[in-house]
DNA sequence: AAGTTCAGCAACCGCATGATC
DNA sequence: GGATCATGCGGTTGCTGAACT
């Protein structure tokens, strides 16, 4: 019945590693591999540790190939990227920056980028009306994006028109659900960000594929990596049913964006008070805002039609407004 | 110089999920 | 099929050193 107990908790040691430590577990998983069994790891490295713990300074200090220190903008832009795609699953984030171990992406979040977005210069801040008095179109029942489209840098990217289903809005139960396209499993994300909540209390959705990209004018199927998502405030990104692309091509004259002013076309029905109501809503989420604020960088460094353009291109900047 | 506050980060804790018996 | 445990994940805690008073 069952299995061994995982570990004499009375007699592990807790707190900081020793160095004398670090290099047991070092040498032991060099020489044998974690064997697959962290439990019982420990006692054969002669560690007082709990496996647990093993795995964990294992994981987000002694590996090999782990990255401390400074993050690059372009981390900075997948981190927030994904963060509102996607919420704190920062597993997934960091399955997006190779060397970066989750528990350092959540502590670099929680300690510096959410301060460094909420720092922006008022400027930036004076642009979010823009944002905040948009009022949005509800996407068709099914959309979908691959997981694999946005988790991993690959070729799908190129032909999504007809390969479904990373996150599926349900805008019946205000739900997302992420498709796992390996297991074959839909997981409920709901409501998994403040920024989704706002998201879709205004009927839209935050997803990227090249579908979004055509709604942009990118048509031609060489904007490059697909590896961090970007996010369409304001603009309703659909596939038709089934996957057929054509048959929504009426309905998506109504959303595009104009790529003269990189502005998304917007609903009529913006009046003064709505652009109040919702700014005052964003004020109270702060995750919104701050994402917001990251993504207006982008813009705003790269102010000139080409240099947008060559950026989407490269997967490096991936909203603009 | 001493005490206090703050920021950064390593480690722990508890929960969810899946595997095993 | 249910009980038990391993694993992985995200949230939280607490230690440490720097900055400030």
């Amino acid at each position: 019945m069952g299995r061994a107990p995982c570990c004499d908790k009375a007699n592990v040691k807790k707190g900081p590693w020793s160095s004398e430590e670090d290099a047991k577990l070092k040498e032991f998983i060099g020489k044998y591999g974690t064997g697959g069994n962290w439990i019982a790891l420990p006692q054969k490295a002669g560690l007082k540790r709990c496996g647990k713990s093993c795995r964990l300074r294992w994981l987000n200090y002694l590996r090999p190939n782990i990255r401390h220190g400074e993050y690059s903008d372009e981390e900075d832009r997948i981190i927030c990227n994904l963060y509102a795609s996607i919420g704190s699953r920062w597993s997934v984030i960091a399955a997006q920056l190779p060397g970066r171990t989750d528990n350092d992406i959540k502590n670099y979040w929680n300690t510096k980028l959410k301060k460094k977005l909420l720092t922006m210069p008022s400027y930036l801040q004076e642009k979010q009306t823009f944002f905040s008095s948009m009022s949005f179109q509800p996407p068709p029942p099914s959309y979908n994006i691959s997981s694999h489209q946005i988790l991993n840098n690959s070729s799908s990217c190129y032909n999504s028109f007809s390969t479904p289903n990373f996150m599926n809005v349900d805008n019946m139960s205000n739900s997302f659900f992420v498709h796992d396209d390996i297991h074959n499993n839909l997981t409920n994300l709901q409501s998994p960000t403040p920024l989704a909540n706002n998201l879709m209390s205004n009927n839209s959705v935050d997803v990227v594929n090249d579908n979004c990209l055509s709604y942009l004018g990118f048509q031609d199927g060489h904007y490059g990596m697909c590896n961090s998502p970007m996010l369409m405030y304001g603009s309703t990104c659909s596939s038709s049913e089934g996957g057929n692309y054509n048959k929504d091509h009426e309905q998506k004259q109504k959303y595009q964006i104009k790529q003269e002013d990189y502005h998304i076309t917007l609903d009529n029905q913006v009046v003064g008070d709505q652009v109040q109501s919702q700014s005052s809503m964003i004020k109270n989420h702060a995750t919104l805002e701050e994402v917001k604020q990251l993504n207006l960088t982008s813009y705003l460094f790269h102010d000139d039609e080409e240099n947008k353009t060559a950026h989407y291109k490269k997967g490096m900047c991936s909203n603009y407004y």
